[in-house]
DNA sequence: AAAAAAC
């Protein structure tokens, strides 16, 4: 075990003379010397202003109490179908129909125990359990839906239909109660309805689409999938972005199906593909995938759509950015996915700009809209300091940073830091200098093997290396415990990716904390930061709100993502509302162009659309 | 302009 990272950087000096003087690669710039060796006390005190306390609890706007179901009201008694108890017996789950998929009933080898326990599943509903999850973290929670019919939230998972088996894998898991994204999509979802979900980070989106999904295909066991030849037919689809998400969708997913009978494979590239045809061949009812791999997977006909009952985009908005929507639209329209309302489509994301709304609407069928979050994001559980640095002072402060850290930290043992980068080359020449001042680090980028992708991030989440320098491919969805800090080295051009990021810490309803490098290279980020920082309650810089005044906003696509990372709202209204306006020009008030008449919403002295 | 995603 190695304990003592840090107290080697003390020594970094000389460990670094003899290595440099050796083989390596030698560091272009003067080796790193820590503040406590130094001369001269770092230069950059005045920078960094005293972390903010946590604002818990108090101070919330915009939200005055529990939503119920009264939203609902409107759709009378008519609940489409929730409710519906079809298999209610389930039992022991697994039992006699391990062998449904795709008619393939090759040999029946043990499932694999995910929770690597003996199955004792002891504590009941309402029993409390330390769960790992900050529940009071969730109790003010606003919920604002959208669309026709709209079925209540549920408050326990008693509440939910969702059989005997996976109500045994909620308490192996030990969920004791569902999150408010999971109260409000998991009823939308048994109903049968189409949902775009917008829900902060951290807050179990993967569990609330993969419930309805195992819970539906357990009601339909008995589906007639055709056979023959090598094409295998899922029922269900699951794609994200990256790799190491689908991976972590399908361990998850893993773990909900255990002992249901319903399969669950993940197909992504970088890997080998015989592995992964091999695990399809064995049967497949919910396939977790990469749009790439899938892609080559449907045009050498092994796997065909056409049985496919649900689909779920996780990190919806970028599914449907520019780099990913012809992709998403191939596999979606030019291959044999039943259309629209033949299929139940669900997206989920924590941000969902309009322009995307727009287009992911062509994936729906009279769908609801379900936002779930404070106005903010998840962002009252992390503190954000900003930190006006220049580009050259970067590298030195990030290592007084991470020094100081070390020197400071209680539980030292397993608190993790990633370290975000703009590029490629940037992460690798960062991990290079860390490591070669001695300071623990691994790298994650698209540009490694996927053997050194997934190597890194083991690295990572054992405490092995405890620092992660990444790029934005670990930026959506991962969720590593422990990381205590998220460091912006570079800031995102897009404040919807500055969320995804220090999303990456504060997960589960726990705190954390995030750190921005901000100079002039991230101007444009400016206004949209410092609105952020301020609807979060955080403490803005004053320097950050000349900087956000000074710059010319445009009206471009900052400003205009802010404005849908609260996620809020439904561009279906808004654009009936607003018709002919202009949304984002002139409201200074809201700051995001969000009409104050509309309810305005993220500024607290305006009344707020989440009422 | 960069990142991600198939071989």
């Amino acid at each position: 075990m190695r304990t003592s990272w840090s107290d080697s950087v003390a020594n970094s000096a000389s460990e670094n003379a003899a290595a440099s003087g050796s083989s390596g690669p030698r560091p272009t710039r003067a080796t790193y010397i820590p503040p406590h060796l130094r001369n001269q006390p770092p230069s950059s005190d005045s920078l960094a202003p005293p972390p903010a306390a946590p604002s818990l609890g108090n101070d919330r706007v915009g939200y005055s109490g529990p939503v119920g179901g009264s939203r609902w009201g409107g759709g009378g008694g008519s609940r489409p179908d929730h409710g519906r108890s079809g298999y209610g017996s389930g039992g022991r789950g697994g039992g006699g129909w391990n062998n449904r998929s795709g008619g393939r009933d090759r040999g029946r080898e043990r499932e694999v125990n995910p929770f690597g326990d003996d199955g004792d599943v002891e504590p009941a509903f309402g029993e409390q359990e330390n769960t790992g999850i900050n529940f009071d973290a969730y109790e003010d929670i606003p919920v604002e839906t959208s669309g026709h019919n709209v079925p209540p939230p549920v408050n326990t998972f008693a509440d939910i239909d969702l059989g005997e088996a996976v109500n045994q894998n909620i308490r192996r898991c030990k969920y004791v109660k569902p999150t408010p994204v999971q109260r409000n999509a998991i009823p939308i979802l048994l109903a049968g309805r189409d949902l775009m979900a917008c829900a902060q980070t951290g807050s179990g989106k993967t569990a609330a689409f993969c419930f309805p999904i195992i819970a539906g295909i357990m009601r339909e066991q008995y589906v007639q999938r055709p056979h023959g030849g090598r094409t295998m037919y899922p029922l269900a689809l699951i794609l994200s972005p990256t790799r190491e998400l689908s991976s972590q969708i399908h361990d998850e997913a893993k773990k909900f199906s255990y002992q249901t009978g319903v399969k669950v494979v993940v197909v992504y590239g970088g890997a080998p593909i015989n592995q992964q045809l091999r695990e399809l061949e064995r049967g497949v009812d919910i396939l977790v995938a990469t749009p790439g791999r899938l892609v080559d997977l449907l045009e050498r006909a092994r796997v065909s759509l056409q049985m496919i009952r649900y689909l779920a985009l996780d990190e919806a908005d970028r599914m449907l950015d520019m780099g990913f929507e012809p992709q998403i639209r191939k596999i979606v329209e030019q291959m044999d996915m039943p259309p629209c309302g033949m299929r139940q489509t669900m997206l989920f994301s924590a941000t969902f700009p309009k322009e995307i709304q727009r287009l992911a609407s062509d994936f729906l069928s009279n769908y609801i809209f379900l936002a779930v979050g404070r106005v903010g994001s998840s962002t009252d559980l992390i503190v954000q300091r900003v930190e006006y640095v220049q580009e050259i002072d970067k590298r030195s402060h990030l290592m007084d940073l991470l020094h100081a850290q070390r020197e400071t930290e209680v539980n030292s043992k397993h608190s993790l830091t990633l370290v975000f980068v703009e590029t490629k080359k940037g992460a690798d020449s960062l991990e290079h200098l860390l490591h070669v001042n001695g300071f623990p680090a691994t790298s994650i980028h698209g540009d490694r093997t996927q053997q050194e992708r997934e190597m890194a991030l083991r690295s990572f989440k054992s405490g092995k290396t405890p620092i992660l320098v990444a790029t934005d491919v670990a930026a959506r969805g991962l969720d590593i415990p422990h990381v205590a800090h998220v460091v912006n080295f570079d800031l995102p051009n897009d404040i919807d990716d500055y969320v995804h990021r220090i999303g990456r810490t504060g997960r589960a309803g726990n705190t954390g904390l995030a750190t921005a490098f901000f100079n002039e290279n991230s101007m444009s980020l400016a206004r949209p930061l410092a609105d952020l920082m301020q609807e979060a309650n955080q403490v803005v810089p004053a320097w950050l709100t000349r900087y956000a005044s000074r710059v010319l906003h445009s009206g471009g696509k900052n400003r205009r993502s802010a404005g849908a990372r609260f996620g809020g709202r439904d561009f279906r209204r808004e654009g009936s509302i607003n018709k002919g306006t202009e949304y984002y020009g002139g409201n200074s008030n809201s700051g995001y162009g969000v009409p104050a008449g509309y309810g305005g919403g993220y500024n607290p002295a305006v009344a707020s659309a989440w009422d």
